[in-house]
DNA sequence: CACCATAGGTGTACGGCGTACACTCGTCAA
DNA sequence: TTGACGAGTGTACGCCGTACACCTATGGTG
């Protein structure tokens, strides 16, 4: 077998999808900042210019993931309760987040939405008004949830990781922190080390907005604003 | 004069504090991308090594230009409606942000919370006890405000900007998107150009979630779960 | 068949980044 | 006088994204 023969065999040629896969399981693998163009052709088994060929930069590369992880959303279910459509499809994306930890800061990071982006905020609207919510609500709607849309559970900091023992300094300066963190310990849930459980949190935020919502339309809710 | 009298009185020597203004100053005029270790140190007059003398490395000058942030938000006002109390503190945030916009993107991007940060977070605990949540209350409480509670309005993407004349293509593709964008078109408010009005959303938001937290205080509301 | 345009992969190179490390030099205590 | 020390310097290294010129196999056209 000549050189040329054995090349020709074991090399599928790459094409933009394999590199948005390949850049979605590198990140997965080690993070969105050990994701760089050369890692990326290195695990492709290629000279990092040949990606080239195929994104046009660095940012498409990051769209193209973004889009990735979005149409990994599952679809919305159909039903009568638009709380209950709404609140499966959010959870959803919060299992797709959560597979990809990456992709919160990357989706954020993009200066315009991307197609898939708006396809499903899109649908998402759709389902709000299917749900009987006025244009006008549903528009407040979805800038209230912001990127909870999409499952950010945007916390502030961290709550996962070691967390060890308390700092004992940290509860006097802190009093009012420490004395949450004292009632998030003593009960049980899924959160074993010292942790919030993040679903228990995203739940009550996700259900309190949606009560919120359902309980404007009730009222026939209307923006007072005028010109 | 001799040289060194000329460098002696025209130089002031670097500190931390000047370091970190000069950082601020930086990022405000020209965004955080363009603020480099060396960008900085030419705007201090300075080589790139000498800042190391006064920050470990960049990350910390980061963290040191988040709580510099951070510092800038108003102490809580006293009063007897908590939520008059925490809504006037959140909205000081807010103003804070929106002097700095690339400060979101730096506090979120923190690994761990940063003093500035913490010290925040455990005085708006204490205004939420003080105004008779629960200790449990208060930990769900702040999970939900998440970086709301900073002031980011955590947008999907940026509502500002020329936006020009929708595109009729895009109206065909997303047709619940341009339903709200044309809601939100034909009402004046302080959105002159085609956007929303940011303020209105993010009031709206942080509202719904204040009247939800009472309503939950006032039915005295405890988190059902346990081991 | 000969030809050549084209698409995909290569190699080299540039400018920018963060920062390690060894240095100089002015100040000040002993 | 000396010697330690803190602040600023200079050089260098290894990354990064990517412009640009190049090679080469492929496939349509005369």
């Amino acid at each position: 077998m000549t050189r040329q023969e054995a090349r020709h065999t074991q090399r599928i040629p790459l094409n933009r999808d394999r590199v948005l896969r390949a850049a979605v399981a590198l990140a997965d693998a080690t993070g969105i900042d050990a994701l760089s163009m050369r890692r990326l052709a290195q695990e492709l088994d290629v000279v990092p210019m040949a990606l080239y060929k195929h994104v046009a930069n660095k940012e498409e590369l990051l769209d193209g993931m973004a889009d990735a992880v979005v149409g990994e959303i599952d679809p919305p279910a159909a039903g009568p309760d638009w709380q209950r459509v709404v609140r499966g499809r959010i959870l959803s994306a919060r299992r797709v987040l959560l597979r990809h930890p990456w992709a919160a800061r990357v989706i954020e990071s993009r200066t315009g939405p991307t197609p898939a982006v708006l396809a499903y905020l899109d649908s998402m609207a759709g389902s709000f008004r299917d749900g009987g919510l006025s244009a006008d609500l549903t528009h407040h709607v979805m800038h209230a949830m912001g990127s909870r849309l999409l499952g950010f559970s945007q916390e502030l900091f961290d709550t996962s990781g070691p967390s060890g023992p308390p700092d004992p300094g940290l509860a006097a300066r802190y009093p009012h922190i420490a004395e949450l963190a004292a009632t998030a310990a003593h009960d049980g849930g899924s959160t074993v080390g010292g942790g919030c459980d993040d679903q228990f949190e995203f739940e009550f935020a996700l259900d309190l907005l949606l009560d919120g919502f359902e309980s404007l339309r009730r009222q026939g809710w209307t923006s007072a604003r005028k010109a």
